[in-house]
DNA sequence: CGGCTTTGACCAGCGC
DNA sequence: GCGCTGGTCAAAGCCG
């Protein structure tokens, strides 16, 4: 929309206007000529906002028809997807041996190069799998987690989440409903520390939250308070496993665990659990969005996914750029649980957002989720990743839980969307460009979910430095405006703001690329280093 | 002095 | 039933 700024119509209006007054002037100092002047540069200026309103229309009418149009083809490629997935991901699912009703979603937001080390420890957990039939495949493909941006997704499930806590009422319990509710095994504990408002949701599956980045401080630093109150050795890693709980409100049973990770030190696990029930810092909102998306999307998906079809969805940048991909529990081992969540992941449905590796494209990641997850719970994978150290991504979460409507996808549609935005494509860059940067920012900002989950995971890989980083493309524009016009700028601390800050100070080159072959990828020009995301505790 | 961390103990679930 | 393990509690200590 900045294009109108540049109107040119409105310079011409204004040279009119100039030589109009100085035709008045040379005429002499006839005021009722002035006058008629300016009335008639008045008029000829109202005529023009006038076109340009005519403009406004015409291209807002022309956005809607792209938008319909890509929407179109954003379900024939999910259609493609899942053919090709199914065929594609069978030969691997023997090393698949979760239970049908297990469910487990993977964010994996990573920068990295190619050379993932992550593929190591893939074969070490396939390895370590037990195998499974291809029964267990077609449970899994019948089980398969629905992560479709459609207005089911963002229903509460109350086949899940039977008893919603009445905190859910707020903004805050509204996003996270996937996770609230303690299991029976924990009602007494939690209840006694005032966790009340979970203590009737004997039958709720819990959703857990796993994020995975490489940070070297103890904690990583979401913008909440935490309290450690406990610390334990857990099987299997000799780095100990520290307990927080949240301490912003009092009662909050928003509780996390925090490990490093047994096969690469350097990667910090933190698993989050529960609801906050009261309102969060701004520099908690990303994180906080991230998760409670993520177990929106893994609970809903449970709720809704339909037997034999299967969802992915992907944002790559094969490049350099944002890695973004849904995958579902066909073809998806949990092989980034921690092993010592893993063993108490079996009440909870767990999401696991990595940040650690790179995300491949899909083939590569089928074969990354090849390995064995040993839960009752199906895995789905939310990839967010960036290869390169300098990325530039999108954010903008803010108000994760506005209701901004909801897209009309179908979720029982499965395929992979890639969204491509970058440098290389600013010199091809078109009207249909800016029409496809509208129907990013809208299928963003329809999802309120989908967005946060986005804003937040890129928030945390590009951390604080994205204002010396490199050009953003044009949905960051739109994002920004999106966001603005949520009024939901997050301008406090945390990583989330800090990039938006320097997102501001960006310039505005502006450029998408609707790539022909499926996926359609969203390429960024900069990217930031996934250490980035580390934030500083205390 | 209040808040936080540490750390040993306790409890519950699960598998054998 | 027993042992293992994860999760939590709470007293003691530390720190600003």
């Amino acid at each position: 929309m900045e294009v109108l700024l540049k109107n040119p119509a409105a310079d011409v209006g204004v040279k009119q206007e100039k030589i109009a007054e100085s035709d008045a002037l040379e005429e002499g100092c006839n005021r009722e000529d002035r006058k008629e002047v300016e009335l008639e540069s008045t008029k000829a200026e109202m005529g023009e906002v006038r076109e340009e309103n005519q403009r406004l229309k015409m291209m807002l009418q022309e956005i809607e028809k792209d938008y319909k149009s890509l929407q179109l083809q954003f379900f024939d490629i999910l259609q493609q997807g899942v053919s090709k997935r199914s065929s594609d991901s069978i030969p691997n699912s023997h090393e698949n041996d979760e239970s049908p009703e297990s469910e487990l979603v993977s964010l994996s937001l990573g920068i990295r190069s190619s050379t993932s080390p992550e593929p190591k420890r893939d074969e070490r957990t396939g390895n370590s799998s037990t195998g499974n039939t291809k029964e267990d495949d077609l449970h899994e493909l019948k089980a398969s987690l629905t992560l479709g941006l459609d207005s089911k997704l963002f229903q509460l499930s109350t086949e899940i989440v039977s008893n919603p806590s009445p905190e859910n009422s707020t903004e805050e319990g509204k996003e996270e409903d996937a996770g609230e509710a303690w299991p029976p095994s924990k009602i007494p504990k939690t209840t006694r520390n005032g966790d009340e408002e979970v203590a009737q949701g004997q039958h709720v599956k819990r959703a857990r939250v796993c994020v995975r980045a490489r940070c070297e401080t103890p904690t990583m630093h979401d913008g909440c308070q935490w309290r450690k109150y406990g610390q334990k050795i857990s099987k299997g890693n000799p780095c100990p496993r520290a307990y927080y709980r949240c301490t912003v409100a009092p009662g909050c049973p928003v509780r996390k665990q925090v490990q490093r990770c047994v096969d690469d030190m350097s990667i910090l696990i933190t698993t989050y659990e529960g609801t906050h029930n009261h309102p969060l810092p701004v520099s908690a909102t990303a994180m906080a969005s991230t998760t409670s998306a993520a177990a929106s999307m893994l609970l809903s998906g449970s709720s809704t996914s339909q037997p034999g079809l299967s969802s992915t969805a992907a944002i790559t940048n094969p490049a350099n750029g944002l890695n973004f991909s849904l995958y579902d529990s066909t073809r998806t081992k949990q092989i980034y649980l921690p092993s010592s969540t893993s063993s108490s992941s079996p009440l909870f449905p767990t999401i696991t957002l990595d940040l650690t590796s790179s995300s491949s494209p899909a083939s590569n990641y089928f074969n990354r989720f090849s390995s064995n997850f040993n839960s009752r719970f199906p895995s789905t994978s939310l990839s967010f990743s960036s290869s390169e150290s300098n990325n530039i991504l999108p954010t903008i979460w803010g108000n994760g839980y506005n209701s901004l409507g909801t897209m009309p996808y179908n979720q029982t549609q499965t395929g992979s969307m890639s969204l491509n935005l970058g440098k290389e494509s600013q010199q091809q860059a078109g009207a249909s460009q800016q029409s496809l940067t509208e129907t990013l920012t809208k299928a963003i900002a329809s999802d309120p979910r989908f967005r946060s989950v986005i804003a937040a995971a890129v928030s945390s890989m590009v951390g604080g430095n994205a204002a010396k980083q490199g050009n953003p493309s044009g949905i960051l524009e739109s994002l920004m405006q999106l966001n603005s016009q949520n009024s939901s700028i997050q301008n406090g601390k945390g990583c989330g703001s800090s990039y938006f800050n320097g997102l501001s100070s960006l310039s505005s080159q502006k450029g998408t690329l609707l790539q022909s072959s499926s996926p359609f990828c969203i390429f960024n020009s900069a990217s930031v280093s996934a250490s980035e995301t580390k934030e500083q505790k205390n």
